[in-house]
DNA sequence: GAGTGGTCTAGACCACGCG
DNA sequence: GCGTGGTCTAGACCACTCA
């Protein structure tokens, strides 16, 4: 049994307990090693794209055996914070150099083969400091007229422009943005966001509605204003649940469509 | 090492290797494990809602380790197949009995709060026997002309017509299917296909776009046609990735809204 | 207290990637 | 051939449930 780590026995982690009361409060072994990974990769010590340390080496450090390590490692795999790849190591998942080029965004041509149409075409229409609006403020964990940088664009699918997103970061994060960062990074933005910001999106939650676009949706999207669209807002967040990006979308559904695998 | 099922170096599983060519054609003990068990739950050795064998006596009846059975089982209750309950067992899965009532329905009050609406109320407006459109046919896996049970309904939510659903299911599979069976069962549509027609829903996919209703469904809905709303196309399959039930519906999204997490 | 799933360990061997 | 992750085992002990 390992001692450097609290091992299971020792385990309430140390905590006054409440009177009596059995409030569970324990953590195995390995969900403490996962924290401490974890706290690790918050803390940056290794990058995107980079090799963590062989599961041997971690059960060195760590005081465990090997197994304990490999049941971390399998659950932070499973959250998709890193990715195994047998014979070489596990490496910080990112957004970058991933096969599908777009990790969050589901949708898909009504063909089918996303490999067809290429990847979007971007058209930065704005992309500036202002102070955040209540609505925005509350939910990206701000308070109204704190800084944030908003950017508007539309991605275009085989010259159809397919997609207008407004996207909200907050400004002490994202300081220095600009439009031609946008519009020059060559893959996801949220690449471009690890790359230049250091900001990682781990997940994200979206709320789909059906609406009527206003004339100047209308316009970028070259629609007509009766045409029904699909509006998803997105709230995108790094680790520990911090919110770091809303991004409110209109996608034409005319040609392509929103996928969801349920299970 | 074991015998009964295939060992890890017997492996290519006795296939006619193909002149000097690697191909892979290998799979794990555990997953011949779960592929056995997966097996036996396709042929209903055990019914939705019950225990399966214990790991030690599954362990012994296919001659591995318990911790083979252990990951195997921990597979499938990955994908929902069976649900863990430490102390009891484990058990198969069933959308009788769940915390959620819904299990595939992401729509959710904008309140966020699903349980103060409390249940759906049902209103079934047609359940029939009919012959399957070509287009129907083709996303079922049958013939056209083929049999099959068509229904629609409306759920209501507060009182309030919010869904309005087309659903598409194999005759041979539903033969039977009654108006009165749909309305009277008090708990989830799947749980009652589970208890009268004994077909499991294990997984779904489902493509969303943003429409205008036509002036029925507008009338059925009790909305203007102008009204944009989400159409919701799922398909539905039992084990083995059979499609077992189309469903096409309509989402009103003016008091509620279609959730989704990514990670 | 008996039985179930859950954790942890230690050690052996396998498959893969790369030099 | 070495190092990595992946599989498999056997055994010990822990936490939960229920009679």
């Amino acid at each position: 049994m390992s001692s450097l780590p609290l091992s299971s026995s020792d385990n309430p982690i140390s905590l006054p307990s409440a009177a009596g009361l059995s409030v569970p409060a324990f953590s195995p072994l390995y969900q403490q090693i996962k924290a401490l990974i974890l706290h690790s990769l918050q803390a940056g010590e290794w990058k995107p794209g980079e090799a963590i340390p062989s599961e041997m080496e971690l059960a060195a450090r760590f005081r465990v055996s090997q197994g304990t390590v490999r049941k971390a490692i399998d659950d932070l795999a499973a959250e998709n914070l890193v990715v195994r790849r047998q014979g070489k190591g596990t490496f910080v998942a990112t957004h970058a150099e991933q096969q599908v080029q777009y990790r969050f965004l589901r949708l898909l041509p009504d063909s089918g083969d996303a490999s067809v149409e290429g990847p979007a075409q971007r058209h930065i229409i704005d992309c500036k400091r202002v102070r955040a609006s209540a609505d925005v403020a509350r939910i990206l964990g701000l308070r109204a007229g704190d800084a944030v940088m908003q950017a508007r664009r539309v991605l275009s699918f085989s010259g159809v422009p397919t997609i207008l997103e407004d996207i909200w970061l907050p400004g002490t994060s994202f300081k220095g943005l600009t439009a031609t960062q946008m519009t020059s990074y060559p893959g996801p933005t949220y690449a471009m966001f690890e790359l230049h910001f250091g900001v990682r999106m781990v997940r994200a939650a979206e709320k789909i509605r059906a609406v009527l676009p206003d004339p100047e949706q209308a316009d970028l999207l070259q629609v007509s204003p009766e045409t029904p669209l699909l509006s998803v807002e997105r709230l995108a967040y790094t680790y520990n649940d911090v919110p770091m990006e809303l991004r409110r979308g209109l996608y034409r559904t005319d040609t392509h469509h929103y996928r969801n695998d349920l299970s």
